[in-house]
DNA sequence: GTGTGTGCAAAAGGTTTGCAAGAAA
DNA sequence: TTTCTTGCAAACCTTTTGCACACAC
């Protein structure tokens, strides 16, 4: 359970004011045991369900923008229909259930380091990330005909 | 320079009827050197750039969508804005270029096999994508406060 | 002729923006 | 008081849908 006064001195030292509504979306993303994945909707959605409140969509959208450029939120490319968001900002891979649109974050163990052959020079690679896709099994696959 | 009379035989194959804007479309796509990277609008501008003519959108997405089913296609996530598409629909990864944003196709050697050690029970993997994200040298890392 | 494909415009869904009112410094 | 933040609605952009017309077979 991390205390508001922690929420307050965070956003302060990274230039955010720690108004109401930013405190509030803290609580809902931080204070939990597990890393959670989310889109901007489940957020608002979690935000008026867990505390009975509402947060514009606007002001929801500002925020995790904010979170992200401060880097306490890591933003997550799937498919190009929604934007998905990470509590857990270390690099690290995802598997995604296509059939549930779950996200689940994989530890250490269950991939092994990418070996990467390839230099551009010139450039530094900032990270690599690996997305596994899964599916049904039973699920018949689309292929060429 | 692939003739004409070749993708006809490949949309019949593939149980599409060859009309006119899915040639048109098939001769932007595929009558390339280098593997293509686009944008339902990408694709959209060059049609009517290079051919001179206008095709719905509509139409290119009804294609465009319909290639990707059959396989001719692969969709890539980088970006959640838009959705990418590459005329190279064989297994293989890719670089990022966070400063130019190009997007950049590794092939078999570059990477070396992706070991996944996790199972999800009744799930069957159906897609394993590596994103290799590169930045200039020089850049100074944006890193929490 | 039948069934598929096209194209337009309208709708939908996610995200951003402009601006006035409100809160923090 | 000044500056940042909020919240609403409108705007925006990408993508999808409904439907009439046209085309492939």
């Amino acid at each position: 359970m991390i205390k508001n006064s922690e929420f307050i001195d965070k956003l302060r030292s990274s230039g955010l004011r720690p108004t109401k509504q930013r405190l509030k979306i803290c609580e809902v993303l931080f204070n939990r045991d597990k890393t959670f994945h989310f889109t901007i909707q489940d957020l608002a959605t979690q935000i008026s369900k867990q505390l009975n409140e509402k947060i514009s969509l606007a002001t929801v959208y500002n925020t995790v923008h904010a979170f992200k450029d401060k880097g306490y939120l890591k933003e997550i490319s799937i498919n190009s229909d929604k934007s998905y968001f990470d509590t857990n900002t270390s690099i690290h891979h995802h598997f995604y259930d296509e059939d549930t649109h779950e996200l689940i974050d994989c530890d250490e163990n269950d991939i092994d380091p990418v070996n990467i052959k390839k230099n551009i020079t010139g450039k530094k690679i900032s990270s690599v990330e690996v997305l596994v896709k899964v599916a049904s099994d039973n699920q018949t696959q689309k292929k060429f005909n």
